[in-house]
DNA sequence: AACACAGGATTGGATATCAATCAATAAGAA
DNA sequence: TTCTTATTGATTGATATCCAATCCTGTGTT
């Protein structure tokens, strides 16, 4: 493996990711390196991959936090992810083979069966796959990190808002892109891109203020008994609160 | 200012976008940190931020490299690239008011004086900038940080190939582009991006040995003499050797 | 209540030290 | 001689401890 600050980054990241660590909670040097038993420079080195990445923020002489994207983040965070989807889906049109179209429906197929039977925190995880295997068929490395950067900005976005608007009229978006890519329709497939980002960002209610919930020691409590890099992944999400979902309570964090 | 480490990194990457430093060249923590007389710590934590930038390359226990990027990394690079800047182009074409236009237009006005009065430094220069300006444009940080990290390893990319061939059919790109946008010729200024990106990265020779001929001290002695942020710049470049290029002297190193 | 000040806590950084690993050399066998 | 192996040196990864600068807070004064 790799270094120890990377795979400390690693496990932030996904404890950030899984919403428990929230937007503006205080990653504390000293704290975190009694958690990870590690010394604080170490942690130190972590937070700064960390804030490469988007998802903190370094104030000087203040500490490191979870970044709190604004709005207007927001926005230019879903415009510049619809940016490389778009293209993406430009060079796919004419480049991907029949094995990639065959991928991409087997796919949007096994999230289908998922939500059939009922399993929504599968159908989920295929849903936020589904762009990272689209992008990855174009096989461009560069292009992938990029997109894996964004989509992880987009998912400490949705820490930030109360989902509670109907994400059903998104389900089949991505079987309607493939079905026009196929079809040479590139700019209909664009276009639905693009509309499909947008809804979701309309949606939006950003909340300025997140309650932290956890504190840092208990957020990261559950990857640290696994040492090896399982996936515990108890996902304990603020789903607590009296049910503000509107008519649909299943929410496909899709996007 | 912010932290001690950025501000290496930062002027680790101008040594290396000054092709100072070459791709392949040891970033020894200790030379380093007796360079810039910081204890190896503040090395290591800029050595991070390279990396995640992709200039630099950390091995475990071997220390860290400048980016040795490979053939198949420059096209991507490029591909990645030619995506942004095309999304971008379709996006100014719908939302670019008539000060943009005309900032754009102003910016190519000022290279073209520059090449006319024969200040290729200059223009080489403001060719680089009317990318990032263009993106500037969309108004959208999150793509002009990506963008701009693309800018900086094109530019490390080209500390790896031999400079010998014909630039300047590219010289009018810019001026093509702007025209086709505010035509509303989407398509054919996005094919003119892909073709202005193609034709560089078609005359790419990759020299797979790269003479390192300065140390790192010597690299980066001179930015060290002026502790503010001014710019330096000798930029002594490899230019004595026999001159290697064909026809034309003066390379626009615009891509 | 408003302000100023002092103290505590935290970060940024330096230094010294240690273990692990890689590289290159030196020693030894075929 | 040449190939293989062992030793040594150098470098990295990481820790502990220490110090200065800065920020936050709480208290005391006006």
């Amino acid at each position: 493996m790799s270094s120890r600050s990377q795979a400390i980054a690693d496990t932030l990241t996904r404890a950030i990711l899984d919403h428990r660590l929230v937007p503006g909670c205080k990653l504390g040097e000293r704290e975190l390196s009694e958690i990870f038993d590690v010394s604080r420079i170490v942690i130190r080195q972590s937070l700064i991959r960390l804030a490469d990445d988007g998802l903190a923020q370094i104030e000087r002489n203040r500490g490191a936090f979870v970044a709190h994207p604004s709005m207007q983040d927001a926005m230019e965070i879903y415009d510049a992810l619809t940016l490389v989807e778009q293209g993406v889906a430009a060079q796919l049109s004419d480049r991907l083979g029949p094995a990639g179209w065959a991928e991409l429906r087997q796919h949007v197929e096994r999230q289908r069966q998922a939500v059939a039977v009922g399993n929504d925190a599968l159908a989920d995880v295929l849903g936020q796959e589904f762009h990272t295997v689209f992008v990855r068929l174009s096989r461009n490395k560069v292009m992938q990190e990029i997109h894996a950067q964004l989509v992880r900005r987009t998912t400490l976005l949705r820490s930030l808002i109360t989902a509670d608007f109907d994400y059903c009229n998104l389900l089949d978006d991505h079987a309607r892109v493939i079905e026009l890519l196929e079809k040479g329709r590139l700019k209909q497939a664009m276009e639905l891109i693009d509309a499909h980002h947008r809804s979701v960002v309309r949606g939006y209610i950003m909340d300025r203020q997140v309650f932290p919930e956890l504190t840092p020691r208990e957020a990261l409590e559950p990857y640290l008994n696994t040492k090896a890099g399982e996936q515990p992944k108890p996902a304990p999400r603020k789903e607590k609160k009296e049910s503000k979902t509107r008519a649909h309570a299943h929410v496909h964090a899709d996007e």
